[in-house]
RNA sequence: GCCCCGUUCGUCUAGCCAGGCCUAGGACACAAGGUUUUCAUCCUUGCGACAGGGGUUCGAAUCCCCUACGGGGUGCCA
């Protein structure tokens, strides 16, 4: 395929849902794939509902899921402007040539499309009333995913609104037209509407381009019917933004909604998903979205950071939360989150998770308390571990084991008896990261601290 | 109503176009067990699906038809 250009053509009137950032997604690993352009493109017609932070946020998505493209806003390119609001001649004069070609008429101070065939006029159920309709010829939509589909429209359609405002189906044939567009990727919702670009792309007498409908994200049944909307839950990237996902899992999760590289691989990082992507290989039906999936493929990413790449986002969750100012312990801060790598799957549950490392001020689990704290014996066991680890000279994860070790040696019993008991007066809870290097991370200082107070509140 | 598209484990999917290798594979979730008995990690095992009915065929998840169900469209929204 040489010269191939696909573009993804959002229009800014609201948060960007996950639906529209597959699209662009598949958009750009098409174009990636096949070594052609990815054009971003703007459909600002409806002057009503489009709004500057859409795009701003739009455009921020796009970034921060690691997706850049060839021509569009920012990134002016021959065929530009990539704004439709600023296209307004393109469309006039190709509104005219239609007229020159009688097809396109007047009405109710609207421009209407006019197609070919006999008219009659038809009782129309849906719309309740006696309507004017036209035997078409069918038309075929050319599609790489479903094969060809054919449809028929029978009603001329406004392609220019009173207020003088061309129509989307008008201005997104025009502009594939003048972009050279060669591969028009979207969401299943325009299939139906696809005939009417079809006629619209054969009355310029261009050659329509290779169509390709992507399945719909449908909502959680127990949300309701129908596509997932951008009220749903999980439905914005920006909220994956918001709760530190990664970009990377993100867009990954999200290729896999819809398409599959056929074997079991599943952790694909932008770079194979463009060498494996393939349109052919794109599912007919809809996909649904699974967030426990999605945490799952967030966590093996956290899981291959390296650590200091891992601390510095860390850092962020951390210091949102209070837990860290910009001038802790580094060092600290990097042994604490080498025992957290392993254990969370997301930054957002970090704090939670990690703040004992960083306040006595943490919380205190009831439930731990109740299972590990009020059982018999529990403080005589905090009370003789005490002065064994305040004996320890070099605070390291051997000594402390065998400190552990040789008490429970003495008393004929295993060394985990102490555990949770310590576990819980150190971090205020009965899990967390591995008991030995925990220990270690937290320092001396602060555990005996810690035990002592919690002798003092048990006692 | 009409038109178009779809339907494999609870979920994402492999297999379908080129029918036998499918007693239908993987992943997530869930359950049980294990990991020198923290644990939200890790390992093992288990659970679990071809929407239904007809046909074609020696043979159908794969091809055809019907039904059911789901989705989309039917806007001077995109």
């Amino acid at each position: 395929m040489d010269n191939v250009r696909a573009r993804f053509a959002p229009s800014p009137t609201g948060s960007t849902h996950i639906g529209t950032a597959r699209t662009a997604l598949f958009n750009w690993l098409f174009a990636r794939k096949t070594g052609g352009a990815f054009v971003l493109r703007i459909e600002d017609t409806d002057k009503e509902r489009n709004t500057q932070e859409a795009l701003e946020e739009l455009v921020d998505g796009l970034k921060w899921l690691g997706l850049d493209w060839d021509e569009g806003p920012g990134k002016e390119g021959p065929f530009g402007p990539y704004f439709q609001s600023q296209r307004g001649e393109l469309y006039q004069s190709h509104i005219q040539i239609l007229k020159d070609k009688g097809r396109a008429y007047e009405k109710d101070g609207a421009v209407y499309f006019k197609l070919l065939g006999e008219r009659y006029t038809e009782f129309d159920s849906y719309h309740d009333a006696e309507v004017e309709k036209v035997k078409t010829e069918p038309v075929i939509i050319d599609d790489l995913i479903r094969g060809q589909v054919t449809r028929k429209e029978e009603r001329d359609f406004v392609i220019q609104r009173s207020n003088g405002d061309p129509s989307f189906h008008f201005v997104n044939v025009v502009d594939d037209i003048a972009m050279k567009i060669t591969h028009v990727i979207r969401g299943e919702d325009h299939l139906s509407n696809t005939s009417k670009h079809v006629e619209l792309f054969k009355a310029f007498e261009a050659t329509p381009p290779k169509f390709a409908h992507l399945p719909m994200i449908l909502k959680d049944p127990k949300e309701g019917k129908g596509k997932m909307s951008k009220r749903d839950k999980g439905a914005l990237i920006s909220e994956y933004r918001d709760r530190n996902f990664l970009p990377e899992a993100v867009v990954n999760f999200i290729a896999l909604l819809g398409w599959s590289p056929k074997d079991d691989q599943e952790t694909l990082p932008l770079d194979s998903l463009i060498s494996r992507f393939n349109l052919d290989d794109v599912q007919k039906g809809g996909a649904r979205f699974d967030e426990k999936k999605m945490s799952h493929l967030n966590f093996e990413y956290m899981k291959s950071m390296p650590l200091s790449q891992y601390v510095k986002t860390a850092k962020v969750s951390l210091s949102n939360t209070g837990l860290i100012e910009p001038s802790s312990d580094e060092s600290y801060l990097e042994s604490a989150m080498k025992l957290c790598q392993e254990k969370i799957d997301s930054f957002e549950n970090l704090p939670g998770f990690a703040a004992f490392f960083f306040t006595d001020d943490y919380e205190i689990s009831e439930k731990a308390e109740k299972k590990v704290m009020k059982k018999d014996g529990a403080v005589e066991r905090l009370a003789e571990i005490a002065p064994r680890l305040s004996g320890i000279q070099s605070w390291d994860e051997s000594s402390i084991d065998s400190a552990f070790n040789q008490i429970a040696e003495e008393q004929g019993i295993k060394p985990f008896a102490w555990y949770p008991i310590v576990r819980f007066a150190v971090s205020g809870t009965n899990s967390g990261p591995d008991f030995l290097p925990m220990i270690e991370t937290l320092g001396k200082e602060r555990v005996l601290k810690r035990i002592e107070n919690a002798l003092a509140k048990y006692s």
